[in-house]
DNA sequence: CCCGTTATGTTATAAAGTAACAATTGTTAT
DNA sequence: ATAACAATTGTTACTTTATAACATAACGGG
């Protein structure tokens, strides 16, 4: 096990992160932008895009539908976050150097999010649609389970 | 590589299989649910609920969204067809003996799928998992890209 | 400063999914 | 048979999620 020094963990690491990718590529991180992924980090659990406009809405900000989806559609772009699909949310990305294709553990219960980054996986995946001579753009897995807190808390009930 | 009897591949035989299953676990297709499960093999490309609706309608049945999603929870329940939740859609499941997680190529130009059962990727997602003691439940894997078809079709263009 | 580009505000609407209750059909036990 | 119960389907109304279309504002190079 070594340190990654490209791993982010926590909002204000994760936001200065985005910000100096985002200057290297040339694209731009405006507030708004910076503030729908600050928002998203500082929840515990993955955000609907409604529930970004209410925050957005708390702070004071006009917005509508769009504002927050447009705003989504960059940092997705930009892979700084990801999407699951499963539960329309929103995620922030733990590895925004690379792309690449969103691996999670997804907790049915507290709703928590688990990402992984398991190359091997990618690679037969690639391997699959190579040998199907299927052009890969993107990949989402999406493992939805129990995290070990709520296994514990349904035993605990259960006695 | 074996020839594999319980693979699916035409609507008709799907449908037997699909039967047989039903009869067998003591759970009952009935004739909505059926022919829910025939239109969506009958689709080339997997449709959305409200596709699905359209097409009752055009049979003279009556229904309303319910109707379409109930019949859908128990094909997914049985594990007729699958859901891609990418694109709120859903596909005839091609093995449905054996419960699994869905593994699929998607065509973003055609929408054509194609199911994987590649059990080392569930394998390796459960080891994942289990490393960080979480309880898997049900897996998704959903590779976005393009068919060999549409490849051609984009080259020929680019002429 | 001017102008083209990019980003945001705003209104309205489409698409996907569900809650709640009524009516019907199937099943089981007298 | 028929009453009682369970499972399925019909029906209405609604919530949540996402996008289209157009107006306004901010940015950035000459
Ligand atoms: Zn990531
Ligand atoms: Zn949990
Ligand atoms: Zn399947
Ligand atoms: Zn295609």
């Amino acid at each position: 096990m070594s340190a990654d020094s490209s791993l982010t963990f926590d909002p204000r690491q994760a936001l200065e992160h985005a910000a100096s990718l985002c200057e290297r590529r040339g694209t731009r991180l405006t507030e708004l932008r910076k503030r729908v992924l600050e928002i998203i980090w500082n929840s515990p659990t993955p955000l609907g895009a409604y529930a970004i406009l209410d925050v957005l809405r708390d702070d004071g900000r006009q917005g509508a539908p769009p504002t927050v989806y447009r705003a989504l559609d960059f940092l997705l772009e930009q892979g700084l976050i990801h999407r699951l699909a499963s539960l329309n949310v929103f995620t922030g990305c733990r590895r925004p150097d690379s792309f690449h294709g969103g691996q999670f553990l997804i907790c049915r219960d507290c709703g928590q999010v688990d990402e992984l980054t398991n190359p091997t996986v990618e690679e037969l995946l690639r391997a699959e649609a190579a040998c199907r001579r299927f052009e890969v753009l993107s990949q989402m897995v999406e493992v939805l389970g129990r995290c070990p807190d709520c296994q514990r808390g349904a035993k605990a009930r259960d006695r």
